[in-house]
DNA sequence: TTGAAAGCGTTACCAG
DNA sequence: CTGGTAACGCTTTCAA
């Protein structure tokens, strides 16, 4: 339907330079005379070239300009979570106006990340494994042997990975002793998936064994490190109606065997908790503590204030976008771990059976 | 830190055969004796050639396979609005399995859709303007220029674009019958914001001038068809708080001006004036009547189910995706209006007066 | 079925 | 400051 692009050549011809001196001008070279630059430009316009072809670029200079997210679910499913959002946002807003574009390489109901068909067809100087687990992955290995280097946020340590993460166990450990200190003795816990599979129910060992992602090992760890063993029931995903559903199989039962204060591992998962209790008739903190993780903004819960570990969501976003520009520079990073911070609000308070 | 990565030169070389035969065999063609075909695979193996560069593929078919999704917002803002992100779930529903990535990009505080720098770095094979208005951007003409075909999702009608709608007009319109067969007399709009400055308030003449976007217009135009001039006041963002905070203006005020019924241009925005009738201790519907647009699962307003008109938020996506996908193979789609469907809940009901 | 050669549009280098 | 020329890594005719 039109002629093809009008190319450099073509608008260096026109301008009467060679191709290399219309090249410099776009290239924002200083070392151009005022005068040839305008002649370069007006013949660009004259033609209406838009500017360089962004593939040809990238073939001569080895750099794409586009960093890929993996993001593991569907995005109608990962973006529920503002945990996701967030990051994204953080990773943007520092890749952005250094003119990296951020890609997103979604998995689909089958698979937990992107397909290695659709991997190897993209250009990607860097990778961010952002809400996806990676352990055993073959699109990782695909990376691996394209060179592609690789940021994982929540990921595991490993030599050709940078690790972005938090005090996951830390954080967890704080929420347990705040449950501790007040009282608390039957507590239980609603985990996040410990990997993309639909499962839901009970945490026994062969299905801890399977676990993932990191972040969700932590903050098992971290509550045990205070509490020891508890129970823990999967949710199918990261959503309110998932902490929902997993919280009505813990709490559907007489007080004398009831847990007394349910840690979910992320807020979303503690609004379902929240859910349920209101559902059962349990008063919050009264009948029962919640605490949740992540400290994201749930506008709706008002007037209720969760008591959550508040993580640095965006700056984590942020450092994994400055990770990857490293990484695009030939650097290499070091891991990094952000601090969290315990909010205590009013979804905490004395264990029943202690006031 | 690595030395170069193989090239398929260097793995036809190492398996004895010429270029072009190593790349019939990535390119999966059929005339490639099966004995080649295994000492090309077994070379590159042993190379650890991941294979063909997808830059240097792209520059010799003239195709990135990427697709720009913009998105006129912070992707924290952005991605708060569940259509917003099923539309995008939509879009990769389709050119995921066709090998198409989806790239982000968002604006920043400053602008409303992303910087020509940045955009005249990035290869792409179309563009969506998924969640921004575009009149007189900057970034359309330079992918104009750049011959970047466009999908416009609630975009103006006009030649280079195509359009994929819903029919915002007549869902407002069927929303607007319902309240006044209802009774209501004293209606009053809380718009989506009409541009993206930051502006909120009572929308004035010369405010409505500046609109920047179509389902913002068509659904005012929509409850004007049925009940002639109303008030409208403009959120600053989709967002509930907004809503909240739009509605307090509106409702904060004696029952007898006060509305009896309040159109919200989103569900979103419904939520907030839900919010604000419940901290003014007004009853719904006892004492006002809300009505949304969209048809979002807002999962934390049960029990109540908000009155509204429902669009196809991912059948919208798809509709871009497949629009997109005929747009790289040099097809021209025909525009597309999908339509939506009024459903009554229980946020609305008969006008205070006439009960 | 395989091989040779011609680009794709640009940037980088080296002369002048 | 400007011009020539050689890559960048691959796909795609066209012959053999």
């Amino acid at each position: 339907m039109s002629r093809p692009r009008p190319t450099l050549a073509a608008v260096a011809a026109r301008a009467g330079v060679a191709l290399s001196t219309a090249s410099l001008v776009y290239s924002g070279s200083e070392r151009v005379a005022p005068g040839t630059r305008e002649r370069v430009l007006g013949a660009a316009a004259e033609l209406g070239y838009g500017g360089p072809d962004p593939v040809a670029r990238s073939l001569r200079s080895r750099r794409s300009g586009i960093v890929g997210a993996v993001v593991g679910e569907r995005l109608m499913y990962a973006f529920r979570d503002p945990v996701a959002v967030l990051l994204l946002d953080g990773i943007t807003e520092v890749l952005g106006p250094l003119g990296v574009g951020l890609l997103l390489l979604p998995g689909d109901r089958e698979r937990s990340g992107p397909s290695v068909a659709q991997l190897s067809r993209v250009p990607l100087d860097a990778a961010v494994y952002a809400t996806c687990g990676l352990e055993d992955d073959p699109a990782l290995e695909h990376l691996r042997r394209r060179g592609v280097p690789v940021v994982a946020v929540e990921g595991p340590v490993a030599d050709d990975l940078v690790l972005v993460g938090i005090e996951d166990r830390a954080g967890s450990a704080a929420l347990a002793e705040h449950l501790r200190d007040l009282g608390h003795r039957r507590v239980a816990v609603v985990a996040m998936p410990l990997r993309l599979d639909g499962t839901r129910g009970p945490v026994d060992a062969a299905r801890r064994s399977l676990v993932h992602y990191r972040d969700v090992r932590e903050r098992l760890l971290g509550v045990e490190q205070v509490l020891g063993s508890v129970p823990a029931v999967e949710a199918a995903a990261n959503a309110v109606e998932e902490g929902e559903r997993a919280a009505r199989a813990l709490l559907d039962r007489p007080a004398a065997t009831r847990p007394t204060a349910v840690v979910a591992q992320s807020d979303l998962l503690a609004a379902g908790v929240l859910r349920a209790a209101a559902a059962l008739g349990l008063a919050v903190p009264g009948d029962l503590s919640v605490v949740g993780f992540d400290g994201v903004d749930l506008p709706w819960l008002a007037p209720a204030v969760l008591t959550t570990a508040v993580q640095p969501t965006q700056e984590k976003g942020r450092a994994a976008g400055r990770a990857a520009a490293a990484l695009i520079e030939g650097r290499r990073p070091d891991d990094l771990v952000l601090p969290v911070e315990l909010r205590v609000g009013t979804t905490t308070g004395p264990a029943p059976a202690a006031r």
